[in-house]
DNA sequence: TTGCTGCCAGATACAAAGGT
DNA sequence: ACCTTTGTATCTGGCAGCAA
């Protein structure tokens, strides 16, 4: 079993011309256009390493943000390959051997599959088992629930040593195969990734907007409502909406003779 | 900048049991 | 049969934090 540590950098949407509102592309949000990536054999020996710029095709201009934060220019990416080349070779690159895609987060992950999509690459290639090193992290620190942590803050929590600039793909791999080094659980169970995890979660339900109930109540009696009030409230709103005290009238009641 | 996730407390939905 | 109560499960919006 091989460990693919991977991470990406994306280039978005950005409105260049102020006023003019930034057309996204829905389906693909976030465009890949640096892959890196780091082999660890199943003793987490790192044995390979993998980087590859991509020249954009939908987001042609660079992010000031992603420009600001990971140093890519335009001009880096011109002369690259298209995503489906670098997509043959990181595939080369993971080998036939059995293997785990592994990411800081559940977003690379999520982004290089939606990528795959978008562009039609031949998905049987690549392996479906993943799992996610920064969960390993948070458990590992006892970080605080509702905080998760960044590749950075647990570089510095690790005291591993930081060698190279971070926002580097390939850099960034490395550091989360430093740290998955250590973090690891005893058994780990990968995930398998479906294209049910690009789904948009749940679509919400009506809820009772209780606020804007009780306000309508409050502000017709010009004054705050008790507890029993509210429950009062809350209760007969149910059964109105549960038809709980309707009586059919005659002409709904089905088993009655028929006068006509 | 946009997109995503996880957490929390409170709200809501649901099921089962009890009451009339 | 239907309503009420109770206990439990699930969902929600707001928030914080991270990602590029």
């Amino acid at each position: 079993m091989n460990y693919i540590v991977l991470d990406l950098e994306f280039n978005q949407a950005y409105n260049f011309r102020k006023g003019k509102r930034t057309i996204l592309n829905p389906k693909l949000p976030f465009e890949i256009i640096q892959i890196g990536a780091v082999k660890m054999d199943n003793d987490f020996n790192i044995t390979e390493k993998f980087n590859y710029f991509i020249k954009p095709q939908i987001y042609k201009r660079i992010h000031p943000i992603v420009e600001k934060l990971t140093g890519i220019t335009i001009d880096k990416l011109i002369g690259s390959e298209d995503f489906l080349t670098a997509y043959n070779s990181f595939v080369s690159f993971i080998g036939s051997d059995d293997a785990v895609l592994c990411s800081w987060g559940i977003d690379d992950i999520k982004s290089l599959f939606r990528n795959i999509i978008y562009y039609n690459c031949d998905q049987s290639k690549i392996t479906k088992k993943y799992t996610n090193i920064q969960s390993f992290a948070t458990t590992h620190l006892n970080f605080e629930a509702g905080n998760s942590i960044g590749l950075k803050n647990a570089v510095e929590l690790l005291n591993l040593p930081k060698e190279s600039q971070f926002h580097d793909a390939l850099n960034d791999a490395y550091y989360t195969a430093l740290v998955f080094q250590l973090v690891k659980p005893e058994k780990l169970k990968p995930l398998t990734f479906t294209s049910a995890d690009l789904e948009p979660k749940k679509t919400a339900l009506t809820r009772l907007n209780t606020k804007a109930l009780m306000g309508y109540f409050e502000n017709s009696l010009a004054r705050e409502l008790s507890a029993e009030e509210i429950s009062m409230i809350k209760t007969a709103y149910k059964f109105g909406k549960n038809n709980s005290y309707e009586i059919p009238t005659k002409k709904n009641t089905k088993k009655s003779t028929s006068q006509d």
